[in-house]
This record gives C-alpha cells, structure tokens and sequence, in this order.
DNA sequence: TATATCACTATACTTTTGTATACCGGTATA
DNA sequence: TATACCGGTATACAAAAGTATAGTGATATA
C-alpha cells in the first residue's frame, strides 16, 4: 500500500516523485513506444521483426524510439557476432514490469469508455486525425 | 487477475483493446495534462487557481489543455452567472478514477529509478532539456 | 483616475515529433 | 546476374505541440 504514504511523502520530497513521473512519461512518450513495448512482451525479436510487428513504423522512428528505450532502460539491445549481424533487442527486469502499467491504463480505459460512451450519448470521445 | 483473459480476448477484439489505450494515451498527451489533474485531485479550482498551481503554463496552454480534458470526459466545466463570470474546472468520475493510472505511474518510476540507476550506475536516465 | 482581476482569445513564432524516400555493404537465394 | 534480406543511416520535409506577448470588456479596489 503505497497509498498511505504517498501525501506525507510528497510534502517532504515532491522531486523524487515528479522524476520518477516524468520517466514513466517518457517511457510513454510519442507514438511507438507502447506498440513497440507490447511486441516485446511476447519475447525478444530483431529489428525487422519488431518493424513487420508494429505496423507502419518507419525504420527510422523504429531505429529511434528503440535507442530511447534503451537509453531509459526498459530494453537491452545485443549484438551477435554473426555475418551478417544479428541483432535482438528484449525487455530488462524493468521493462517487463511496466506492463503493470500497460494494464492499468488498459483497464481504465475500458472502463472509461463505458462509462463515458454511455454517459454522454454522443460523439466519439476526441482521436487524433488518421 | 487479468493477465489470464488478456491473451485470449485480445486475439478476438484487439480494436476494442487499442482504442481504449489510446484514450488513456490521450489524457496523459502532452506537457501539462497530467499537472493539470494532479491539481484538480486536490478539488475543483478556477482557472487563474490552476494558471498559479501549475507552474509555468501559459493561459493559451490551459485553455487547451482544459477544452481537450473536459471533450474526454474527464474534467467538468461549470460556469456560473457572476458578474463577471466564475468558472469552475472539476474531475469527472472517471477523471477522479483516473488517480490510479497515475498512482501506478509513479509507484513504477520510483521503482525503476531504485533499480535502474543502480544497476547502470552511471549518468542520469534520459530527461528533457529545459 | 489608474491599476488589478476575471477568463480567456489572437497572432506569430520556435521546437519537437513524425514521415517519405533513398541508400549502405555484405550475404543468401533464384 | 538479379533480387531480397540484414540492421540500420542520411536527407529533406510536414505536421503537431508548445511559447511569447499582447489584448478583450466589464468590474472592483487604491
């Protein structure tokens, strides 16, 4: 239970907890990386898989979004000394356990499109334009 | 326990998986959505409260992010026949609900930070420039 | 009379994010 | 010989997100 302590907490040290906000955020931020993230939740894979997996991605974003990932470390890239290269990237210790997060914001949102859908009785709630 | 369900339904209704995602993704969007609730959990505020809580927001920002919050359903705009006008901004049932999104977030931010900059023990995680 | 507050909007701009397209050297397959 | 795959990078551009600054009309305070 985290939640008890979290307002004391927060008074004393608000810094700590708008950090490690700010790299759950990152971890999320742009269009890849929950897509990219959920793939390898499945197992480890190489670069073209990941790109015939997460559909439309560029192999530049791809290429990108993977270097943050790692950088953030949620994945581990490895190199094998193959020719040509072979090169897998997974998901550390830390990244497997943000799909708690994934589930949550799956569960709210499930549970928020209900409620919402039912509750306004009109229009979509706001998409991006595809 | 949903990870049981969580393979099998997604097989059959991914659409109603990734939309739901994408609707949470849509409330943490951007810079100051998540600061912005942060507030609000706290009680309904009026808008030149939120333009002093928030720190650093530009009124051009918290009208939008406002406008974009309430069309998802996840603050209620009030105004009332004042002279001149009072508006109040609260969170919805669901924006209230949305608390646990974001107890997760943190609640695995803070976790990675432990783990991660211990185990690479080197520069800090990747974080914006100011 | 001058200034501040309320809840914003308007205009112009910069920065960030994402796309499109082509390309690299080396290897395996047809 | 021609083509495709591997794991990307280079360049140029478009779109989205965010900032800076000023201003609105009415009312209340000094």
């Amino acid at each position: 239970m985290i939640k008890n302590i979290d307002l004391e907490i927060l008074d004393r040290c608000p810094d700590t907890f708008v950090l490690a906000v700010n790299d759950t955020m990152n971890v999320l931020s742009g269009k890849w990386k929950f897509p990219i993230i959920a793939s390898l939740l499945f197992g480890k894979k190489r670069f073209k898989e990941l790109g015939r997996d997460v559909t439309k991605i560029t192999p530049r974003m791809l290429s990108k979004e993977l270097r943050d990932l790692e950088m953030n470390g949620i994945v581990k890239r490895t190199v094998y000394n193959t020719v040509p290269v072979t090169v897998e990237y997974e998901l550390t210790a830390s990244g497997k356990s943000f799909k708690k997060v994934m589930d949550v914001m799956l569960e709210w949102g499930l549970e928020h499109r209900k409620i919402t859908l039912h509750d306004l009785e009109k229009s979509p709630l706001q998409t991006k334009a595809s």
